[in-house]
DNA sequence: CTGAAAGCGCTTACAG
DNA sequence: CTGAAAGCGCTTACAG
């Protein structure tokens, strides 16, 4: 049905191999026969079947991509369009494709990482999910395919990942409370199986313990990193009479709720509380007051996935990379006083 | 280097077919043989080149997606990722994938649906944006390849879409305006290019016409649907002196600029303008007030734009499905005056 | 129930 | 500069 190379050779008077090598544009082809070719796949309409010219060259030019779904809500936050932004523009760049799949559970993840890594589509994968200890990675590695991580992993020499620099970041934005006066900042949103969450938490710390501030652990609240939870997290600070005057949230969506709570309770921000969050969502510049918070450049984190993906699927050498995106505050009226 | 099915095949002392029968489950194979092949795939870890199973079957199981890039910046609203989940989700009950491509302006677009639709990966389309008058889609119904809008088109007969019931919604929603006693409501974001905000506006001047209430032009604000230019909108309008006491605006983005800039002048919501957005994002529920807004359920959008796809694919009726998604008003503080 | 053979539509050494 | 032939890894009538 559809016209192939061979009914635009057989209409050209030449071999299905000429007709190939004008499509590839191969240099020693005579100018005459490559213009007399290009005219008749014209006026054929002929259209090249990539999955035949897969088969052949071995070379599918997809990379896939698994981003976790309903049940985590991730594929919702607004960082992760950004991100498979960051991903396809650069990926297109290269004329490479994006195959997108999302898994439920991690039992679904399992099985698409397994199926995406054998079925001879992807040459490579990005994963956004950085757990500790996945399974799946290990598995990745033991099978030498190519990936990379969206999120630094626990054991993360021998694996190609982009990030942020969150434990510096937040060593930064502590000292900007601390800066202002603030001796008992909350941090709201660590999570034990998060390691955004505990990079930022080592910086956090290690920046009260320059200041000489001692850490206080009630003022640490553990949560969800993507839970819509920061108004019960902050509910139970106050409710708890915690004494405390800034507050640090690992997402802008918990500072939101935060915001919520404080506003409810009657509490000024920034002159009582002085909050911030991360991510800098587009929540963040519309919220009142508007709320400071880190711009973690998602689409460059995506860009720079697919770059590394890129290397590890052509380069033989086999050596892993690392690539940190410098995070940046964007400082707003939730988090200065004299504003 | 990667195990075929002939080296199966030989292990397994057995023709390339019989595996290749194993695999695909044919009912008509000693349950023995299917057995020992069975064995043998799982020890050598054979993996089904899908690639070449794709030529051979003349089927990829992919379907393609089409957003929009950086420029129009809706690869960044909250819907669009809602609409993919429903997608991918959908697909995936059917052993569908999704190929995800984005283009940053129509004509990076045109290019990229004229290769979609004939270089033989994708056996459908689905587009996400419906202009008026689009060429793209004149293309892809002379080529008879399969697709299907998110949105409804202008010439909307011959051609597969889903949407919401925008004109009814509106209707609904400027009722519920005038029954709590506004007669002077504006409407922000009408753009002559975009149908989902003419749909609206329609509902919007039906629901006025049939209050009896006259549609005064300068409460009736034009502008790009998904820009972020609803504080400019909503200045111009109290800066011009215009009289109101409601405000629907065809995208949430707009209503919270709108608030922003009515906060900015002590205008109390919804005690002396009362305000409502469209698509319920999460900004909606975190805004102060909480903002009205309309559900427009993303996902099921996604999800039935997939099974109307996966028809036009697979029956040969060659007849168009329009599927119509029930939009929902989710009513908060910020059109509520007894709140 | 199983195998030999042709075919899906392209690519690419090899020979001339 | 061009063609004939083999091959990419699978599938599927056809024959037995």
């Amino acid at each position: 049905m559809a016209v192939t190379i061979n009914d635009v050779a057989r209409v050209a008077n030449v071999a299905p191999s000429t007709v190939s090598r004008v499509i590839a544009n191969n240099p020693n082809i005579s100018i005459e026969t490559k213009e007399r070719v290009q005219k008749i796949i014209k006026e054929m309409n002929y259209h090249q079947n990539v999955i035949a010219s897969f088969l052949a060259n071995r070379s599918t030019k997809i990379i896939g991509l698994v981003v976790q779904g309903v049940t985590e809500k991730a594929f919702g936050h607004p960082f992760m369009p950004e991100i498979i932004r960051g991903i396809t523009s650069m990926a297109h760049k290269f004329g490479y494709r994006i195959l997108i799949s999302s898994a439920e559970d991690i039992k679904e993840e399992k099985e698409l990482i397994s199926s995406l890594s054998s079925d001879g589509i992807a040459e490579g994968l990005i994963l956004t999910t950085s757990r500790i200890q996945d399974p799946s990675i290990e598995q990745l590695m033991k099978q030498k395919f190519p990936f990379v991580l969206i999120g630094r992993p626990s054991d993360s020499e021998q694996i190609n990942w982009v990030d942020n620099d969150n434990f510096s970041v937040t060593y930064e934005l502590t000292k900007h409370f601390i800066g202002q006066g603030h001796r008992k900042i909350a941090f709201l949103g660590v999570s034990s199986e998060i390691i955004v969450t505990l990079d930022r938490y080592e910086g956090y710390k290690k920046a009260l313990e320059d200041s000489g501030i001692e850490l206080e652990p009630n003022l640490v609240v553990r949560g969800k990193f993507l839970d819509n939870s920061g108004y019960d997290m902050m509910k139970n600070l106050m409710d708890r009479g915690v004494d405390l005057t800034g507050v640090i949230a690992c997402d802008d969506y918990i500072a939101l709720g935060a915001i919520k709570l404080l506003t409810e309770y009657g509490i000024r921000i920034p002159e009582d509380i002085a909050i911030a969050g991360f991510n800098n969502t587009v929540l963040a510049e519309h919220s009142i007051p508007a709320l400071t918070s880190v711009e973690i450049k998602a689409s460059v984190l995506g860009a720079s996935a697919f770059e590394l993906l890129y290397h590890a699927i052509h380069d033989q050498r086999g050596d892993f990379g690392h690539t940190i995106i410098p995070a940046e505050i964007i400082q707003r009226a939730s988090s200065i006083r004299e504003f």
